[in-house]
DNA sequence: GGCGGGATATTCT
DNA sequence: GAATATCCCGCCC
């Protein structure tokens, strides 16, 4: 449990499989300042273009390889972290053999080492909860930027630790967050979340993009 | 607790 | 040039 070759067991398949199966696994980096580790609440899933027979439109691997994305075309069990909206990074598992480019996005989760540390990287936190509530939120109370780009979990200064017992809390799914398009609809239901876990993000109902959302939303 | 607006850079039409 | 797998702050209930 928690080797190596359970978590690639994991990372080899579609990754709409492998994201719940990632839910209440620890992701963990040692930086010089310190470690933090982060337990997994929510994750969301994007499929490769050669992926699935209905390839995956809002997947950042859709329109093909890319020097941006060229990290999710390669071998499993590396992070893709990606920068966006001018400011934020967001850090994901790459899934599948090389050339199937899927991915797990981490969105969010709870702060169970390190918190001191990931409050000085964080401090418009308010509450432990907020620490790492959101995928750029996250990524910046583990420490995680442009330079971790193609690193692998598989050892090194960050890794992952799978759940030692089943999980005993219940995993819903729904429709992804700040996707606009039919890759937003509920036919791609792959947002995964632990069921009232407090470090699940909230985000705007109603209205995102200028578009409506589905009323299903994160912790009832 | 919930809304609205703004910020900011890389990416690919 | 437009869109973006977002967050923060200020304001209002």
């Amino acid at each position: 449990m928690g080797h190596p070759e359970d978590l690639l067991t994991i990372l080899n398949q579609p990754a709409t499989t492998a994201a719940p199966l990632l839910l209440g696994a620890c992701i963990r980096h040692e930086s010089p300042d310190g470690a933090v580790v982060v337990r997994l609440s929510e994750v969301e899933a994007y499929l490769g273009p050669r992926d699935s027979a209905d390839p995956d439109p809002a997947a950042h691997s859709y329109g093909g390889k890319t020097n941006r994305n060229a990290v999710m075309f390669g071998p499993p069990g590396h992070l893709y972290v990606y920068f966006t909206y001018g400011m934020h990074y967001c850090a994901n598992l790459v899934c599948r053999p090389e050339g199937l480019a899927s991915g797990v996005l981490l969105r969010g989760g709870e702060v169970v080492e390190g918190a001191d540390l990931a409050r000085r990287r964080r401090p418009a936190a308010r509450k432990a909860s907020e620490l790492a509530q959101g995928p750029a939120r996250l990524a910046v109370a583990l420490g995680l930027g442009r330079e971790h780009n193609g690193v692998s979990v598989l050892q090194g200064e960050v890794t992952v630790r799978l759940p030692e017992r089943a999980r005993p809390q219940l995993v819903r799914n729904g429709p992804r967050v700040g996707v606009s398009g039919p890759g937003g609809s509920a036919d791609y239901p792959w947002r995964f979340w632990l069921d009232g876990d407090p470090t699940v993000s909230r985000y705007k109902s109603g209205v995102v993009h200028g578009k409506r959302t589905t009323p299903e939303n994160g912790s009832l």
